[in-house]
DNA sequence: CAATACGTTAAGTATAAATTGAACAAACTT
DNA sequence: AAGTTTGTTCAATTTATACTTAACGTATTG
């Protein structure tokens, strides 16, 4: 048998060396518009290797078991959590996303997508309206060369949003990673 | 000379067709963690050409000269307004940035680098505990064998963190425009 | 069907952010 | 140097977000 007290003294260790990586983590979770809870709250998922249940979580992090549940709902909505299906077990378990890959497409695309989507309804619309004025030659020339301008700067601005969706498309096919491979060459 | 209501009615259908696009602007700046007003302050900007300063700002959106001050220093830190340097005036004038490309890469390269960088800094201190108690042969087993499974999990995120910095590069570089073009070929 | 367990919603409280007017410091003007 | 102008910091208020306890609806068990 070993030495109880140098045993304890590495137990320890092990829970240093995870800490540094969880509060790292936890930090930078802020980026992912997390709130410090929730940032911790992946986190300390992250080195759970079995799904949990949100009372499970509510002891690791000693907060209440509704704001387990909203947390894990905005972490699963983001695609940094699962949800695990598993037999016998009537409790919801959840376990971390832990392919960084994974998280980071399902975070980013969705919101990318959400802002090309939307800017280019509005585009579209903008543009119809400064067309009809543009076109009206009954109309003052100032006002539709007024018009001509914002037309140009608006419809430029869809360069960058096409842009963005074909980004998009890149990351859900995979494809970026054959112009920037997961592992360097 | 044009009939002056006429005028009118198509002045205002121009301030509309902007406020259509200020209005989805507005709405996606939340994506870039912008509160409501200073999405609102970005959004204005776009529209105006000239740089102007913090009084004509907060005429515009009808706000007080810190909630400016603070609002513009804000998008400035992000990359999406720029001081501009103008003679003759003392008084400080910024402007929005107008490509979109360039803010895309200011506002996520800064987030990502930060992302990498913070974690890992984090994972070599924390990789270097855990091989001392791996490498420790007097050390419990089951110990040993817990560190080295904590020790892969994250030795194997490293995989993403420096993917984050060569991705980073490629924006930085350009580079990642002759992946995904910003003009559709 | 009663009893329990689970997750969520609701309501209330505490904490954090945003906003403003007032005060301040630095730089310019005369 | 006195008086302005400009931008920021400060303190106070409002507003929004996060968190907790309690209550609820639903499902499951005995």
């Amino acid at each position: 048998m070993y030495d109880p007290l140098a045993t304890k003294k590495e137990q320890e260790e092990i829970e240093q060396a995870k800490d540094i990586v969880i509060q790292a983590i936890t930090e930078t979770m802020d980026i992912y518009g997390a709130a410090p809870s929730v940032g911790r709250l992946y986190a300390t998922m992250y080195f759970v290797d079995k799904p949990i249940t949100l009372d499970e979580m509510k002891d690791m992090l000693e907060m209440s078991k509704p704001s387990m549940s909203t947390g894990v709902r905005a972490l699963q909505e983001n695609g940094m959590v699962n949800r695990i299906w598993e037999k016998g077990s009537r409790k919801n378990k959840y376990s971390a996303e832990k392919d960084f890959f994974k998280s980071f497409i399902s975070f980013y695309c969705k919101r990318w997508e959400r802002e090309y989507k939307e800017n280019l309804q509005a585009i579209s619309e903008s543009l119809a309206v400064l067309k009809t004025i543009i076109d009206d030659e009954t109309c003052d020339e100032a006002m539709r060369e007024e018009a001509r301008q914002y037309y140009n700067q608006i419809e430029d601005s869809k360069r960058y949003y096409h842009w963005l969706e074909r980004l998009v498309d890149s990351f859900y096919s995979h494809e970026i990673f054959q112009f920037i491979p997961k592992d360097k060459e």
